[in-house]
DNA sequence: CTATATTATTTCGAATTCGAAATAATTTCA
DNA sequence: TGAAATTATTTCGAATTCGAAATAATATAG
């Protein structure tokens, strides 16, 4: 292959998925980032800003927004590491537990949908092929 | 499978390639988008508004902004359509021809290193397989 | 121990993006 | 025909994102 067609269709396919789950995530008064936070803190406990920003896919100044965004709505809780007092430690609060435990499991129903259009086999390979081309 | 690994590494290889790309049309002084959208007027010559934003992933008043950023830096003109008023026609000027001649064999190239992880046979699974869950 | 380098995070201003409403031209159909 | 619906695009203000510089804490090397 010589042309950028599976770039062109790589785009588009992430493109659809994002805009379906943005707009579901938006009447929850979230953005995708910032639900992408809280599905990392709600599957890996507390997180520093840096191991948000591994799972969170913008810059850490765009972090430090969404973060604010967050605790504001009393959706996380921020403590200091005692060790590493630079650190600072994410951490859903009692409510936004509540949500995630409200929202995760439709959201994952959701995404299920069109993931099933592939057989196990094929979205392991899936999963495979976008490895391959997405390592750094 | 029951889980959403696959659109977080869906999600992951695609971030890492815009990232990329956005890093070297970004020293043409050029964002993404706009980018995109040259690209779309190189190979298909004039184009809409609206056939632009299908091939550039942005909402329509984000693509005014774009059209506009690329008419102040002389790389496209815009012209009304004689038969519907309405729709105004984009298209590269020969400035904006010159820079994509010159550097678009060159991102295809450096896109192409990572698409040549793959094999032939890989490379369009991959299509297949993006596409199945792409579509609407 | 101290100066220097590194790491973690935020601040800042600018660029990009969005959705909703506005505008303007065309089409439909009663 | 001509009012109403549709289509193409832009405007607007707000939200999100970015990169570069700043801040602050820790680690390292001399």
């Amino acid at each position: 292959m010589t042309d950028l067609k599976t770039i062109t269709i790589l785009f588009r396919a992430t493109n659809t998925l994002t805009q379906e789950i943005a707009h579901q995530v938006n009447e929850l008064g979230l953005s995708l980032s910032s639900f992408m936070a809280c599905e990392a803190l709600y599957h890996k406990g507390a997180l520093s800003v840096a191991q948000l920003q591994s799972k969170v896919l913008i810059a850490s100044s765009s972090l430090s927004y969404v973060i604010e965004q967050l605790k504001e709505k009393g959706i996380i809780d921020i403590n200091h590491d005692e060790k590493d007092k630079r650190i600072r430690l994410c951490s859903l609060t009692q409510r936004g537990q509540n949500m995630m435990s409200e929202v995760y499991e439709k959201h994952v129903s959701a995404q299920r949908v069109r993931l099933d259009r592939l057989t196990p086999h094929e979205e392991s390979l899936l999963q495979h092929l976008l490895k391959k081309i997405g390592l750094d």
